[in-house]
DNA sequence: AAGGCGGGGAC
DNA sequence: GTCCCAGCCTT
């Protein structure tokens, strides 16, 4: 592909998409679960679950959920944690949220099919600009421009975009490109091949010799396709502390379960009792327990975005029944297996630790007394 | 315009 | 350890 010849003019976008086609044909990836068959509604659950997570994440999640909620009135008509309890581990629980509100409104107000209007698209909760373009141009084959990482990368690198791509002004010039360079032929083959370049070749360190359009490429022909796109900028990420309380019934293992509030940190999910400090945590074991020592176990390290969090799990054994903390619809005593909705990915992995009927006598300290 | 929102893989 | 990813929503 490198004649010798420079490029002596600026090369139309029919001749970049044209190059761009040409990789994909040959490089390019045409057997991921969601493109066989590429329908409308599997197009949308992957775009949904590809938002800020990788395609190899993403995969056997994808498949469990088909497996699932086959197509929008199955997903329409389950409950909310089940949805979870599919999503649990792959983060942004909002997103599943929103998946199963739009579920809802396009049982009721788009006669069960996924819209093919970008108004009606993103209207629908959880679908903005860029999975809109993937839904229509993918699923349904029509002429629209998508802008996700990848393609901001590669458009950003090749058309010399300066500047952080999440600032508006870069958004606005990455969108005007991205729009006069989508063919209206071979649409989804061009968008796919577009996120294929930036997953396979224009990486955060590309491989440029296996780029079909190195040859014009503005941060490569600069050098500077470490500067561009600029990196985010750096900022001093918070620590937070919680307490989160273990309490199992020595009897059978099982642990009492929260549900989370429906927004904020993993909400709608379910979780350990969580408090401010052990003051806190002994004020309500006091009431409901008398007193009890609770077992301080190994903290759990867990980084978020935009703060880093460190549970200190307390553990309390109970050698009986109690009827101080009751069930309601939003608590219950669950084994970590059996819990009826989705878990954050720490708290799971802490009670995954816990192991399945612990016996009061091998265990260290505890065995309150109860009532 | 800025900040909130998970988790894991690559380095 | 740090960085960043098939973004969107709320304020």
């Amino acid at each position: 592909m490198n004649d010798d010849a420079e490029p002596s003019a600026v090369p139309s976008s029919a001749d970049f998409a044209r190059r761009v086609l040409e990789w994909y044909d040959r490089q390019g990836r045409h057997d991921l679960p969601w493109q066989c068959p590429a329908t409308p509604y599997r197009v949308w659950i992957s775009e949904i679950m590809l938002q800020q997570t990788r395609v190899e994440t993403v995969r056997g999640y994808f498949d469990r959920f088909m497996q699932r909620f086959p197509d929008v009135a199955t997903l329409a008509a389950a409950d909310i944690d089940e949805v979870l309890g599919l999503w649990s581990g792959l983060g942004y629980y909002a997103r599943a949220r929103n998946l199963h509100h739009a579920a809802r409104c396009i049982a009721t107000d788009h006669g069960g099919e996924v819209p093919d209007d970008p108004h009606a698209l993103t209207a629908l909760p959880g679908i903005g600009r860029s999975t809109a373009g993937a839904i229509l141009s993918l699923g349904h084959g029509r002429h629209h421009a998508i802008l996700d990482g990848n393609v901001k990368r590669v458009l950003a690198r090749h058309a010399g975009i300066e500047g952080w791509p999440v600032r508006a002004p870069v958004q606005r010039a990455l969108w005007a490109v991205a729009e006069e360079r989508t063919p209206a032929e071979r649409t989804a083959a061009y968008n796919q091949a577009m996120m294929d370049l930036g997953a396979m070749v224009c990486l955060r360190r590309p491989i440029c010799d296996a780029c079909p359009v190195s040859t014009d490429c503005s941060a490569r022909r600069a050098g500077r396709t470490a500067d561009i796109p600029a990196p985010k900028p750096k900022r001093e990420i918070p620590r937070r502390e919680t307490i989160a309380l273990v309490i199992q019934r020595s009897e059978d293992g099982a642990i009492l379960l929260e549900r989370r509030p429906p927004s904020g940190i993993w909400g709608g999910l379910w979780s350990l009792p969580e408090f401010a400090d052990d003051a806190e945590l002994n004020a309500w074991l006091a009431t409901r327990l008398g007193e009890v020592e609770p077992e301080p176990l190994a903290p759990v390290e867990h980084a978020f975005t935009h703060f880093r969090l460190c549970i200190h799990p307390r553990r309390v054994l109970l050698a009986g029944i109690i009827d101080g903390a009751r069930e309601g619809a939003d608590t219950g005593w669950y084994l970590p297996e059996d819990a009826p909705g989705g878990l954050p990915a720490p708290i799971r992995r802490l009670a995954d630790r816990l192991g399945g009927s612990p016996h009061t006598a091998d265990l260290p300290g505890i065995n309150p007394q109860v009532g």
